[in-house]
DNA sequence: TTTGATAACGAACATATTGTTCTCTTTTAT
DNA sequence: ATAAAAGAGAACAATATGTTCGTTATCAAA
């Protein structure tokens, strides 16, 4: 890939990101982020057909990342497997959260659904991973669908929940909390 | 209040909530919204100062009346205090949802967050009450809060599931799964 | 039933944002 | 060195927003 395409796609990226840390993804204009990226207006639109599409570029990006390690120490850990293990994969996951700043941006109460809709997707697949890797013994009063959503969507929400309390918790505490809560669903 | 009022503004919340079934709130106008009504521009902007405050009256008048009968039902019956209950709070809830379409436009993943934010928080508060009034054994390695938003966030998470599956199933079978995920946390 | 107040109308307006088109300049890969 | 590709920048039409103003219709109360 051309190197000049390179040098703008990350300026741009930088820039929206950036700003979605200032301010909520509606509120953000083409203009905004082509100022930022000091990019021309023609260069932003024959890298994007619209801001939407910028996003979800981005999100594919960061899930792209996040997921792949979440896999990789899932396979060597296993989800929950081992009770004593000192980081669960959604550890692994806080963590990267608390790191990547500008995903509480895109992630805080304002912002778009287009990056929960990755971030389910992205869940859910790992999850479903997991359930059917360790054979865990479900719940079988449950659809199993429906319980791949709980938990994602547990995890969703109290990732949500953490960043409006400005990620005042550690990774550890809420990974212990999210044990309490999912881990009994499983022994019943 | 003036007849004539009342009379506009029951048309605007009519044509929005008939767009919304219709559209995404996104790509709703307000030109959209006053051709519907059949009301002037100027009109509109006298009793909205945005699309966004129509949509958060549209809320408040949606939860007002969907949480207010919900406390009713959970003050005779308490959210799950008996376990045999026909119908919980929730399953009551979810009866509502079925029932208001519309709500469900608003519900789907291309509209608001504002919406979400109201249901969350007025799914807290339903939550609280009823936690703090049955005294309920909690599990006290986790934070009240963090449970608080565990509950609602689940049910709020369900819904979307839920309304993404185009309410396949009853809100009875909801019900049941929802108790068989969120019970258990409370026996550890 | 008159009357003063107020709500609605509608057209026009300024402003902002989007996405496109054009020409010209710079950078790249080879 | 050169052809191909990418970026810059100005200008553009199209659309949406929110406001202003003069006029008309409706209301509630005396």
């Amino acid at each position: 890939m051309d190197r000049r395409q390179k040098k703008t796609r990350a300026a741009i990226f930088a820039a929206f990101r950036a700003l979605i840390t200032e301010k909520s993804y509606g509120k953000i204009t083409v203009q905004d982020i082509i100022d930022r990226a000091d990019v021309g207006r023609t260069t932003f639109y024959t890298h994007f057909e619209t801001k939407e599409d910028l996003l979800k570029a981005l999100c594919e990006e960061l899930f792209g990342h996040i997921v792949d390690s979440a896999l990789d120490s899932a396979h060597t850990r296993g989800l929950y497997s081992d009770k004593a293990a000192p980081a669960s994969v959604f550890c692994h996951l806080l963590q990267h959260l608390r790191e990547n700043d500008g995903i509480a941006g895109l992630l805080s109460c304002e912002s778009s659904e287009i990056f929960l809709r990755y971030f389910r997707a992205s869940l859910n697949k790992l999850i479903e991973i997991q359930l059917v890797n360790q054979g865990r013994a479900i719940n079988r009063s449950i659809p199993q669908d429906f319980l791949i959503n709980h938990i994602s969507g547990s995890f969703v929400e109290m990732v949500l929940w953490w960043i409006e309390g400005r990620m005042a918790r550690t990774p550890e505490e809420l990974d212990g909390y999210f044990r309490a809560v999912i881990e009994p669903v499983f022994y019943v």
